[in-house]
DNA sequence: ATGGCAGAATTGTCGGACAGTCAGATTATC
DNA sequence: GATAATCTGACTGTCCGACAATTCTGCCAT
């Protein structure tokens, strides 16, 4: 069954130490905000040279974990926002031909969970958030990428007013995923505005109500339609 | 409202080269299992120094867009594994410090959608994997680590048997949340080993009979359990 | 084909270097 | 005294050159 030996794994000395720092990080002996001391520091403490602290630094510079405001020049321990961390989901799930039906059921498990709990949950300035979307939404008539990117918006909105870090971080790799499909469906099937614009206000007026179980059906109904134009469109 | 500049951004060389790379393998004109050209060709094509390419490389190693196999040399692009993403992601969240409520509203949306597919779609192999997992965790009966880690490969088997990448991977991340509570449950909650137990085996006998609604079912009232399970120990 | 081997190629790491820039201290100006 | 200009030091981004260890490759003998 399992075999005798592990093969054994050399880490390089840069991953070794990015593993060190990322532990610092993780277990909040680096807390969030601190400053990072100086790469040559760094090289001092570690006992290497300033090149290999570099490409450890780009490692969890990529994870998120770390990171620079703009025109600051330390780096400073960061808490990964899920934008960051979800496009490297999204860039993985493309790369796997991930289909639309796949696309679809996952859409179907998590948004109207999210719908449901940010009825319960959601903040004014949440719903401000999704109007906000929607409305943006109605008024982009013509430029097809702005409609695509309220949709996406909306969704964003919807997580975020979840309440819920886990489920928002579960959607945000489908946005990404959904923009190809939905380009193509808002600009080919005529009646896919007005439904889509239909459903937002149905899904908004229940979460603006705090009806729960009524934001989740609308939403479930709101995605099921996506399922529906997608395959009105693309057997043309 | 907005600025009349953008504050710009320029974009260090290691960036736009790991950017340009990653181009040419999103679009697949560098495919997978290619072996990317040596660094110093890169440094020459690119007209840069080295140690810049290796900066540029490391990024895409930690996107999992570039790897190598055990005792390789050469980097070849490869496609990103669920469970090299999917633990940036869990790290992501724990360092947002997540609430069990949370987790366990992500897994109510997720890991029943996941059983309801997997019943329709599972491959004899994949049910094999399933009982396996299940069976492992019925073995460890002294070993809590080891029974933990069987009930995570359950919910992994589980969502691989759903034949849906999106839903893999956006499982994937929970696993790793689930660890700790998961391993205060078993060791503090006596019943829990024997529900866990039980619920797999329901699980387990919908999805090999491919009872789609009872899959779904029963893996709600599991995760269910686990709340309940959860609120009993908590407050001791 | 298979196995073994020398040489070429490649990676990991090192040391040092330099320009550009950001932060803080210092000085000049109103 | 408060503000603006200037200086200074530290730090990052990038480059060059170098070397040991390991892998790859083509060639030879079996």
């Amino acid at each position: 069954m399992s075999d005798l030996f592990a093969p054994l794994d050399d880490h390089p000395a840069y991953r070794q130490i990015a593993n060190q720092i990322e532990q610092r990080i993780v277990e909040r002996t680096l807390r969030t905000g601190d400053a990072l001391p100086s790469e040559t520091d760094l090289a001092r403490q570690f006992g290497v040279n300033r090149s290999t602290i570099r490409e450890a630094i780009r490692e969890l510079e990529v994870h998120g974990l770390l990171g620079r405001g703009r025109g600051e020049k330390r780096l400073r321990v960061t808490r990964p926002e899920p934008r960051r961390v979800s496009s490297g989901v999204s860039r993985a799930l493309a790369l796997h031909d991930v289909t639309f039906l796949e696309l679809w059921e996952a859409m179907m498990a998590i948004e109207p969970a999210a719908a449901q709990y940010a009825a319960a949950r959601r903040t004014p300035a949440q719903l401000l958030g999704l109007t906000r979307a929607s409305t943006r939404f109605k008024s982009d008539i013509t430029d097809t990428a702005g409609a695509v990117a309220a949709v996406v918006d909306f969704f964003t909105a919807v997580a975020a007013a979840s309440g819920n870090q886990v489920l928002a971080l579960s959607q945000a790799p489908l946005n990404l995923l959904l923009v190809p499909t939905l380009t193509q469906l808002i600009d080919r099937v005529p009646q896919a505005r007005a439904r889509i614009q239909a459903a937002q206000s149905k899904i908004i007026g229940a979460i603006k109500q705090k009806k729960s179980e009524q934001a989740r059906t609308w939403m479930e109904k709101h995605i099921r339609d996506f399922k529906r134009g997608y395959e009105l469109e693309v057997p043309a």
